[in-house]
DNA sequence: CATGTATATGTTAACGCTAACAGATTTGCC
DNA sequence: GGCAAATCTGTTAGCGTTAACATATACATG
């Protein structure tokens, strides 16, 4: 048996035509059919079904799409797939699509802005219904291809800046600022920043400025920085967590601010492992609030960055504009993301 | 300023007539030009470029796909983003589909049979060059789709089966089977079993059921086993160890065997917090090899899946396929995923 | 210079579907 | 019974692009 459970094995495929005929109605009244459009008599839609199904039919979006000019799908631009931040984006945007006819279609850029441009065409090249793309700073031509696609454009993650259409996130510069402020209210002073090695990564770029800027105000900064990139987070957290606390053993460290959840576990292991009191002798804290935390010996400290939250919102935004296509447009909705202390970042017992 | 960099803030999109019209060509001439296909001069082709540029043109790759019948997408349809294994196989299919004209479409379907079909159907619905879709397992109607879609399929993730065309994957029962044997000649005898309750996926329940065959064959059986669902899997690998080692406290396990690396990492911490003697007073296992089990205070045994691998093949086949459309298919590929016995699966000592 | 070959562009007719409108049939109601 | 309204079905003309073929121009070659 090789394919197909219809009478002919044809090599031509299905169209509206084949159920047309196969029911004895037009090809309109089977497409009124097949999308619940318009009144059609029980008997006929019964009769229509009945050989769509026999017969296999699947119907063609691409020429529904075509000719109605309405194309039910949602872009969906972020940068990378492997870290559970988009991937728990994505199931807030599923949410709420999953409630409409409209579909996500995702692209991702790898963090590198000429492949954000080339995605982005890409997916306007199938006229979808609107984008979510992640982030605030594109190239020239991708701002000016979305300014002109003339959809709603949501972006996402991010709201320190100036959006082309709307925008849903956290201010990042204020989620560095408030763990500054955390970390220095603790009574911490020697503190160490690991992070990625990733220029592109503006909003990490953005947690990193806020968190200088405090320290600054209080007259502290950094005492010393370490970046990564590639491997695995987890093993590169417990490395450059050693690295960093060897070579600073004569003024030793107090805190250790990470740039991601998965480096700050990391930390936290080494710590643990090697015996060195946290939050003790050291402080840490990560940023993301990524669900595994819960089951490590200790919740390290973090920062929440709404993420399905954000998708849902975005989404949302996306599903109002095709409903009603002229609303106006051009939301903003900041996030406040909350600061969990977990058991890493408390203050330290003052010297009796 | 609201919107566009054009002259006219037109409300009507732009076709090919727009650019064929400001450069003074045929629209078939651009047509070629922007798909670099058949001759064009040098003089007509930049003087296209240049005013499509100036307009911000975008191909409607739903008018092209309808006219040339060719749909360069690739559906990938899987059963969740939220456990690191989809990724890793998604990061193989764009591997290789990045180098031809092919893109890839996700679905997602939960692990739910009737969501499956009805994401197939979307899909199909879009006249996709393919199909990569995980498991063998599917609803007859989903089967008789791929059957009669004309288009090559491929089945992920497992072999133990029959294919609708193509497969690509592991024999989930010899992984199981494998991993028995490696425990029974470590010297291992009351052995638990932790996993996830799902009836439903097809892959662990075949992993148990090669593990519980040769348990048999050397008169063994598994002494205790516990299952959860939803919740972080770190925690939950914790807890599940905890309530398991409590109540076989008479007579105790010497080895716990996990469905996944993240719960079998939890257990693995919940040991080490306990000072149980991993692994001489228990051995630990795990399944899918995923990256950050490296950062571990010690390492879990574990077995590959081979899913980067896995994706880039699918992707060959498909591409292959979409290339030379009278190529038999019907091609099965099983990998030989690779028993990592880490840290936590050692022979124990033998009594001196 | 006629003729063939390569190069460059244009014309026509789909691709499979749906919007918009036009008929046809039934129903309600005075 | 007659006429309007309601219900159902069909016809026509695209949607924006590309395949296939037709035409035009340049460029050799004997």
């Amino acid at each position: 048996m090789s394919q197909g459970s219809g009478k002919t094995p044809s090599k031509r495929p299905l169209t509206l035509r084949d159920v047309s005929e196969a029911s004895g109605v037009s090809e309109m009244t089977v497409s009124r059919v097949l999308r619940n459009r318009g009144d059609v008599s029980e008997a006929t839609r019964s009769k229509v079904l009945e050989a769509a199904r026999a017969l296999g039919y699947v119907p063609n979006k691409i020429a529904g799409a075509l000719a109605s000019s309405r194309v039910n799908l949602v872009a969906v631009i972020i940068p990378s797939m492997s870290n559970m931040v988009f991937p728990e984006v994505m199931t807030g945007i599923s949410q709420i699509l999953d409630d409409t006819e409209l579909q996500p279609v995702v692209g991702v850029t790898n963090y590198k802005p000429e492949r954000e441009e080339t995605v982005l065409y890409q997916m306007l090249s199938w006229r979808p219904s609107g984008v979510i793309i992640a982030g605030l700073e594109h190239t020239e031509a991708a701002k000016a291809m979305m300014g002109a696609a003339g959809i709603p454009i949501v972006e996402i993650m991010d709201t320190d800046g100036e959006p082309i259409d709307s925008a849903v996130g956290i201010s990042h510069r204020r989620a560095g600022r408030k763990m500054a402020q955390a970390i220095i209210d603790a009574g911490y002073k020697r503190i160490g920043f690991l992070g990625t090695k990733m220029p592109l990564d503006h909003r990490a770029r953005k947690r990193f400025e806020g968190f200088t800027e405090i320290l600054a105000k209080a007259g502290l900064e950094i005492a010393d920085s370490e970046f990564y990139s590639g491997g695995s987070a987890l093993a590169k957290g417990r490395e450059m967590t050693e690295a960093m606390l060897q070579r600073n053993q004569e003024e030793p460290l107090d805190f250790l601010y990470y740039s991601n959840d998965m480096i700050g576990a990391g930390g936290l292991l080494y710590c643990l492992d090697n015996g060195i009191d946290v939050p003790g002798e050291i402080g840490l804290a990560g940023f993301n609030g990524i669900e595994f935390l819960d089951g490590l010996p200790r919740k390290l400290a973090t920062m929440d960055a709404c993420r399905v939250e954000v998708g849902r919102a975005a989404a949302e935004i996306i599903a109002k504009r095709v409903e009603n296509p002229d609303a106006p447009g051009g939301e903003i909705i900041t996030l406040e993301p909350s600061l969990e202390f977990g058991d890493t970042l408390k203050r330290k017992k003052k010297p009796l």
